[in-house]
DNA sequence: ACAGATTGATAGGTTTTACATATTGGATTT
DNA sequence: AAATCCAATATGTAAAACCTATCAATCTGT
């Protein structure tokens, strides 16, 4: 059976009329004669009762129709459901994004997002890189922004940005008077850092040239928030990434910032995604949005 | 789109694995890969993320593959329904009976028939013989059980019985000392009849001879029962179909009953349905048991 | 009563499409 | 490096759906 003969049952009993409902079909009229026979002979039952002048439905051939009827609205039913979900720029897209990235990047773009995109339904999920690579192979996510190269051959990644860090210490701190700031002047010694996992804390170290062995283990912040109140409170110095700089700590906590003049001391933030994923134009539509809605602190990659 | 394309998205869907999936489904991997696109090229989505080494289904193919399991569910309760119906035998059949034969032979029929035709659904409606043939041309009945020949192209008759008309009389009636009844003794002046319409009155009008104009209708009786009622109480004779000699007027109403020798004193049931009607099989069957289980109060008629 | 219109079934030929086998390209495993 | 696995692609074949033309039966209107 086939779901081209089951329109055409129905409408041979709408019309009770092979004829008419053969025009209705846009089929001949012995076309839709013999589909019918055909569908009667598997099904082993006569469905309509012909004579010469007219066409009625029997007993079982009306109980057929309920079903009939239900399979066809099911199917038109998930024919609108794939038709609104052609459009690559609607529907879900799950965008998992590293802790150190997704509290100041996310305001700046949900709302142009929604503006934008109003069929497009993000769902976020804030994780450490490797939990969301694992997660992104796994497809539980379908994109992610990092800060790393995702190094995994089913991925391919979008270039959004390029993040300066910038140095925050104390206000009491003997920095305070240089308004820039060079290598020689990073106080590596002092340097507070996020807990492992966090691609932050590894690039941090490489900017000040510190290994795992010499790095300070003793006291590891679990989150940005919570590293910048370290360092206001006085416990030391760190580079932050300049989307972070309007946190919520940057208030009242007498945490001084500046500018860090030195080579490499940024990170580049690229959206991920499964090489195989189908919806390359909602990625596209998402990396041009992000890069549309940033500040000047970030320099934009040109596109690729 | 198409049942065996989706039976396709379900199998790939259940395997993850085209090549199983086609083996599942009986056809080559790469029939079922380009039946897949296809369906996803009709679609406008992709329902599967297929890399080298997984098939993924998507979210929005998550959802399709609800309507789709859903569609091939109702598709399958469709064919068992249809299989459990391919039984002629079985299933619904509205019979018709006209009322002077019904409450006499359906009490004979009708525990044979569900013993013999467990499955068969008989749903009785008692008419005048022009009603039930009204019915039956309206497809609002199958069959008909009626005394007349239908005189209807459509309609075709399988003959059943001839059932004799018995002389009915109150017991202190002359005809009393007569065991047997001969055409010079029917009382036709002292015939009582039933309402217009049914088929008996003009048959046992024909048996006696008169006409519309010479018939009392004075006094006529909705009913059979009736009609024995008013024959006990002594207002007059009648004729009486012989399956109705054992009607619950039988006993104690002071009815006396008689064979009567007269040409034509009987009238040929038969059961009558539209030549188009399918279940052929289901009034051959009907037929036989009918004949099966008369009294040997009527004559079957053999065959045709 | 007879010609013309109507209706569903049938016949014969064409186009579409579903299918199979063979092969390719990319990735993984031994 | 060779063998294996997997889905996609290429190409030819067989089944099906479809069309036009026609038939048989009936109904309509003169």
């Amino acid at each position: 059976m086939n779901l081209r003969d089951l329109r055409y049952v129905l409408a041979v009993a709408e019309h009770r009329h092979f004829g008419k409902a053969a025009e209705a079909s846009f089929v001949s009229q012995p076309t839709l004669s013999g589909q019918i026979k055909k569908v009667e002979e598997e099904l082993g039952v006569t469905i309509f009762e012909r004579s010469n002048r007219s066409v009625e439905i029997t007993p079982i051939g009306e109980q057929l129709l309920i079903y009939a009827r239900r399979v066809i609205e099911q199917v038109e039913a998930m024919e609108n459901l794939a038709k609104a979900a052609q459009d690559p720029l609607a529907g879900l897209l799950r965008l998992g994004v590293i802790p150190t990235l997704g509290p100041y990047l996310m305001p700046l773009i949900l709302q142009p997002l929604r503006k934008e995109f109003p069929d497009m339904h993000l769902v976020l999920r804030e994780e450490i890189t490797e939990q969301l690579l694992i997660h992104l192979r796994h497809h539980e996510l379908d994109a992610a922004l990092i800060a790393t190269p995702p190094d995994d051959d089913d991925l391919q990644e979008i270039a959004l940005f390029d993040e300066p860090f910038w140095l925050a210490f104390p206000a009491k701190h003997p920095l305070y008077n240089k308004d820039e700031i060079y290598e020689e002047d990073l106080p590596v010694d002092q340097l507070l850092l996020l807990a492992d996992g966090h691609c932050l804390t590894e690039q941090v170290m490489g900017v000040c040239h510190l290994d795992q062995s010499s790095a300070h283990d003793d006291l590891r912040a679990s989150s940005l928030e919570t590293l910048m109140q370290l360092v206001g409170a006085g416990f030391g110095c760190t580079l932050v990434p300049a989307l972070a700089l309007r946190g919520s700590w940057a208030t009242d906590t007498g945490v001084i910032l500046r500018q860090v003049h030195v080579a490499n001391a940024e990170r580049r933030i690229r959206l991920v995604a499964r090489k195989t994923f189908p919806r390359a134009l909602a990625l596209k539509a998402l990396a041009e949005l992000v890069c549309k809605h940033l500040p000047n602190t970030v320099r934009k990659v040109v596109k690729g």
